[in-house]
DNA sequence: ATATCGCAGATTGCATCCAATGCCAACGAA
DNA sequence: TTCGTTGGCATTGGATGCAATCTGCGATAT
């Protein structure tokens, strides 16, 4: 009775996890028009969960939601996305320091699979997913509620953008990012905070400059 | 036309603007359980956009909501609060930075009026006022989407934190608070964004280091 | 006396039906 | 031909009623 009943108790939190995972896996592209009685078909409820369900995704980041006309996959500007990547370059560093202090040496081994899995090349589903594992698994270990969710959100809402960038240029594309999941589990595993915070910080604003380069990924239609 | 205004935006967007003016101004102490009932009967609504304006307020981090159970005013324990700071501490500088070159001179001039009357001294609700619109206005340059609405949200969320600290010690409980407000105008006035990221950082880095001081403001019942 | 089980009241969640709003195409006038 | 208007259609928003779930109090057994 204490176990998990009710984490997914409510159909609208069902339906917005099943939507959520699919805009992720790219199912929906952005800007794509979601229609209530669709989505309600398709689960078999009525539009108030799924309507329940658009509000969740919408403070999630993944869904727009204009007043008496309707839900669209949320799309980002070039701009919107670099900022998105601005803030994380700002933040992450600082979940991670909450972080590092409790990760187990389990969470440490886990991440150096995962760095070496994705040096040794993979296709780039897999290396998203990876990917995704590996930093956000190198967050878990901080108890921090707010500055989590927040993350969550970010990487959510680019997620998309992240997929197009590295289905563009492979997942070999560029060997830096490599590198800096190396670093970036060496100075975990040392326990060096400042440096992982460092490392962390390149790495994300590397990548949002390699972005800024390609604004053909955010054209609209 | 000859109907109730319930054209500017949905009935659920109404019923969470003036709630969440309510929690803002402190009519609901943070814990305090919402009924839906109670405010479906408030605005002559019916349950329905109630929940939707819940979710809203969810999503501002106002409200905590809890499946088959209810609605609560969103409170935070020390750490929290002492979180959100770190996170206001590392991106409103990066906000600052998007809205310094697009404010207008009367804005400057607006800023300057404000930091004055809080200085002059004026009573708690008044100050509390005035110091937010400062803030936020200091940041109304800024086109940004989800930066902005990223601090809005922290704001909310700590709001009542910084009411009951402000009560605690006063409006001019701290000197330093008014000085740095100065420092910062000037710094906006010569168009320096480094000096104004910098003022601002030390500003909330302050505010924080004076809050954790006060755990009592945060006993939980 | 204390802990546990169970029933009743209260509260939230969902489905169905109806109203309001926005979009779009066809029509008419300049 | 082009612009403005108007009507219908599709979609979203809201109210009511009922089902599912949780909380609290009381009774009972140990």
């Amino acid at each position: 009775m204490t176990t998990s009943p009710s984490r997914d108790g409510s159909a609208g939190h069902r339906i917005a996890g099943r939507l959520r995972d699919a805009i992720l896996r790219g199912d929906y592209a952005p800007g794509a028009r979601i229609r209530q009685e669709d989505i309600a078909e398709e689960f078999g409820a009525s539009r108030i969960p799924v309507r329940e369900a658009l509000r969740i995704l919408e403070s999630d980041g993944l869904v727009t939601l204009v007043a008496n006309t309707g839900a669209w996959v949320a799309h980002l500007s070039l701009a919107e996305c670099e900022e998105v990547y601005q803030i994380r370059e700002r933040i992450e560093p600082l979940l991670l320091r909450y972080s590092l202090p409790n990760l187990p040496p389990y969470t440490l081994g886990r991440l150096q699979e995962l760095a070496d899995q994705m040096q040794a090349g993979t296709d780039v589903a897999t290396f998203l997913h990876l990917d995704r594992e590996f930093h956000l698994l190198s967050y878990s270990g901080a108890t921090t509620s707010i500055l989590g969710d927040t993350v969550h959100r970010l990487w959510n809402s680019t997620q998309h953008y992240r997929r197009a960038f590295t289905l563009l240029i492979g997942p070999d594309g560029n060997r830096a990012v490599h590198y800096e999941h190396q670093l970036l589990v060496g100075a975990l595993r040392r326990g060096d905070s400042e440096d992982a915070e460092r490392v962390l910080a390149g790495h994300i604003r590397r990548t949002r400059l390699e972005l800024g380069r390609h604004p053909e990924l955010f054209a609209q239609d």
